[in-house]
DNA sequence: GAGTTTGAAACT
DNA sequence: CAGTTTCAAACTC
């Protein structure tokens, strides 16, 4: 099981597409019609959160649509890899009619798609767990062919179970399902990927925002991936970078 | 890094 | 609403 001191150690990494499930988009969210002052400021890291944006990589969408993380986020685009990104202050106009034209097809697009489990504070033993419980999608995925276990599902990859909401085919994603299991309880190696992003959802969801003092163990490593392994030098999966 | 798979979002 | 297409991420090798 994960110690105290394998969260604190995964904190950093800071799992962005379960922040763009659960997050409020800020800028977006502003359902007041005209705010005498419209702001036109990038994303405001509102201090305290840790401005790890993830960069996507779009090609064809502009960024605005919801296909990009960052548009779906309800953030502009910044040190993103795209390619004819109007995601931007540059291109505010044109956002701001994308965002339009995003809530009159759904009026929640910008909403969080997780419902947040009703009770923080658990005991410390398992909080991993009951977030993972007690949070639900609120439009539930349609997964066919992942087992809902791989995180194309959006369920999975927010480190959620399958709810009655979800319309997926041969769902593997439910409590007491021996597949499910096998990835936590498996044969090591292989489940790695798995684990880590479980537990990292799961800090993320629990005290992601909630103000957790955090304890940097190390900056970037290798340059690019911002995770940390929790078993460190310890892990046996081959493709950890540490 | 290239190529494939996947399912949400968009479109018809 | 259902079927199809588009899209970018997740995944595989
Ligand atoms: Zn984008
Ligand atoms: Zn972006
Ligand atoms: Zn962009
Ligand atoms: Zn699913
Ligand atoms: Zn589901
Ligand atoms: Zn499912």
């Amino acid at each position: 099981m994960l110690d105290h001191q394998s969260f604190v150690a995964l904190e950093e990494q800071n799992s962005w597409s379960t922040r763009a499930l659960e997050c409020w988009s800020t800028e977006v969210l502003e359902q007041k019609p005209e705010s005498p002052k419209a702001k036109p400021r990038p994303n405001e890291l509102k201090d305290g959160t840790p401005k790890k944006q993830k960069q996507c990589n779009c090609k064809h969408s502009r960024c605005l649509k919801l296909y990009c993380e960052c548009f779906a986020s309800g953030t502009y685009c910044d040190g993103c890899n795209c390619v004819n990104c109007y995601n931007n202050v540059d291109n505010e106009a044109a956002r701001r009619d994308a965002i339009e034209a995003t809530l009159e097809r759904n009026p929640n697009a910008f909403r969080p798609k997780i419902a947040s489990s009703p009770h923080g504070a658990r005991d410390s033993r398992e909080e991993a767990g009951e977030v993972l419980m007690l949070a639900k999608h609120n439009k539930g995925c349609h997964c066919k062919k992942s087992g809902c276990l791989k995180k194309y599902c959006e369920c999975f990859q927010a480190n959620i179970l399958c709810s009655e909401n979800c319309k997926c085919m041969d769902c593997k994603n439910f409590e007491g399902s021996e597949e499910r299991q096998a990835l936590f309880h498996g044969d090591h190696a292989n489940n790695m990927a798995y684990i880590q992003q479980a537990a990292n959802a799961a800090i993320t969801g629990a005290i992601g925002s909630s103000g957790y003092a955090s304890t940097p163990v190390s900056k970037k490593r290798k340059g690019k991936a911002s995770y940390l392994c929790i078993f460190l030098d310890n892990c046996l999966w081959r493709n950890c970078v540490g």
